[in-house]
RNA sequence: GCCCCCAUCGUCUAGUGGCCCAGGACGCCGCCCUUUCAAGGCGGUAGCACGGGUUCGAAUCCCGUUGGGGGCACCA
């Protein structure tokens, strides 16, 4: 048997890097089994889907590398709506559903509760088609429905317990339940590998399957990733889009690294490993069964990490787009033609242990191309509390600077070192008037590499236009 | 309310009856290094939810309790 596993959103906002999650894993087992992976997008409910979401879907799984062209699909779920109709009524035919008209309130009104489901009112009062007429899936009244799942071993429902669903509306097109389990037949899906939420409709829809006529695969139902207070992650109140954590500037191999050590860890008291290492030594069956946290500050750590171990030229090609900004991220603050390459790159290696995020590049190396630096107030007035003191040693400091013979990273540091010590002052207590003179802020990149990148000119005027404005 | 799932440091996990008075990582706290801040090095803090069994022996198996989560639409 040929394994098939499908990945089935619905193109109803951003992607979700729970749904990132499980894609990879569905990626993965599919790889691992020399199977297929198909792409399919549920896109029937017409009201809350748009085209763009679709897109969407389809570069954030480019971004974690499950590229287009290597996998089946997209395929559109709108597309079969007929075969779903057809199940339908092949369903109603053989007795296995039937007609409905019952609205949420008559239901509530008989059962007085509106969370115990339908009553089976209709069951057996042979109603036809027509306006208000939903189809309902005769559900077994005894027995039990056990579903093999390879990460709960085999949950068990009873069919009693089991209400009539709905597998069609009034208008006869197929929900969720029915058109999902119908897609995943005619696509020889042979394992479903989907988030804990969907355990419930398991049951029914292996039911389905059965009097569809088909063996039901075996599903997979991985827990939910949740957020701090152990909620299911939503994108109402957490921050979800694989988009946003994107152009934060984390990196995509951090992010799939740090999604698939969600509720699994590979071999060795290791976490960081090579993408390849996940591939063959992740196994579906021991994903941890119990929710996992999402826990940002160490994706932020696993992106240092990633960050770091980059070569300087890669890490260079991979700050572009916050160096120019594109559709969805900022341009920086400084004019396009003041960006200088030749300067950053000579900053880039100072600034890699740095930043844990790309986007931090920014106020990191803003101070080169920018006419003024980004004055930090709090900063400017932790530099100058003495501004007697302050003044002085600005005004030192010119002097120093001007003296230079060489403009370089020793010199200059030597030259303050001296300035300083005439003041009674370590170096650490010197430099800072002139790091935020220059930069705009007490913590940066190593100043005397930073003043030289910058320039004698610019070092200079900038330091007299702070000493001046400490004299007003 | 009903059904289902889950339960090792704050968090993510290793652990599948003896190797564990529980290992790693993130976080946090010290110290070292140091031109700020990082990075790096060294050290520390902290956990098997509880109660019963089973067994010579239980974090590991069973039952219960408690706690947490998910679901209960003519959404997907």
């Amino acid at each position: 048997m040929t394994v098939r596993v499908r990945f089935a959103p619905s193109p109803t906002g951003i992607f979700h890097v729970g749904g990132a999650r499980s894609a990879l894993q569905n990626w993965i087992f599919a790889k691992q089994h020399g199977g297929a992976f198909v792409l399919r997008i549920e896109d029937t409910d017409a009201s809350r889907n748009r085209p763009e979401w679709t897109e969407g879907i389809l570069s954030a799984l480019d971004w974690v590398g499950i590229r287009r062209g290597t996998y089946e699909g997209p395929y559109f779920q709108s597309a079969y709506d007929e075969q779903h109709r057809a199940a339908a009524a092949r369903l109603h035919a053989e007795g296995r559903a039937y007609y409905c008209g019952c609205t949420r309130d008559d239901v509530a009104a008989r059962t007085g509760d509106t969370h115990r489901g339908y009553d089976g009112f209709c069951r057996d009062r042979g109603l036809g088609p027509g306006p208000g007429r939903a189809l309902r899936f005769r559900t077994p009244d005894s027995g039990q429905t056990r579903v093999a799942d390879l990460i709960r071993g085999e949950p068990t429902f009873d069919n009693a317990l089991l209400e009539d669903f709905v597998i069609a509306r009034a208008d006869g097109s197929a929900v969720f339940l029915l058109a999902n389990v119908v897609d995943d037949m005619s696509m020889g899906i042979t394992h479903v590998i989907r988030a804990e939420e969907h355990l419930p409709n398991t049951p029914k829809q292996q039911l389905l399957w059965q009097a569809l006529g088909h063996q039901p695969p075996v599903w997979a139902h991985v827990p939910v990733v949740v957020n701090e207070r152990r909620q299911k992650l939503s994108k109402r109140r957490d921050k979800v889009a694989l988009e946003a954590f994107r152009d934060e500037g984390y990196l995509a191999d951090a992010m799939r690294n740090y999604l698939m050590l969600l509720g699994w860890a590979p071999s060795g008291d290791r976490e960081i490993v090579p993408w390849s290492v996940i591939e063959s030594e992740f196994r579906l069956e021991e994903v941890n069964p119990s929710p996992a946290f999402f826990d940002e500050k160490k994706l932020r750590a696993f992106n240092g990490e990633y960050l770091r171990a980059l070569p300087v030229a890669g890490l260079i090609a991979a700050c572009q787009p916050w160096l120019t900004g594109t559709p969805t991220i900022p341009a920086p603050p400084w004019k396009a033609d003041h960006f200088d390459p030749a300067a950053f790159a000579a900053v880039a290696p100072l600034a890699q242990t740095r930043i844990t995020v790309l986007s931090e590049i920014v106020p990191a190396v803003d101070f080169l191309f920018l006419e003024e630096p980004a004055l930090d107030e709090a900063s400017w007035a932790k530099a100058t509390k003495d501004r007697g003191e302050a003044t002085g040693l600005l005004g030192d400091a010119v002097t120093a600077f001007e003296a230079l013979g060489r403009w370089t990273a020793d010199a200059l540091k030597e030259a303050l070192e001296g300035v300083g010590a005439a003041r009674g002052l370590k170096l650490g207590k010197a430099q800072a008037p002139v790091r935020v003179a220059v930069t705009g802020r007490s913590v940066g990149l190593p100043l005397f590499e930073s003043l030289d990148v910058l320039g004698r000119e610019r070092t200079l005027s900038r330091l007299r236009a702070a000493a001046e404005k400490l004299a007003e």
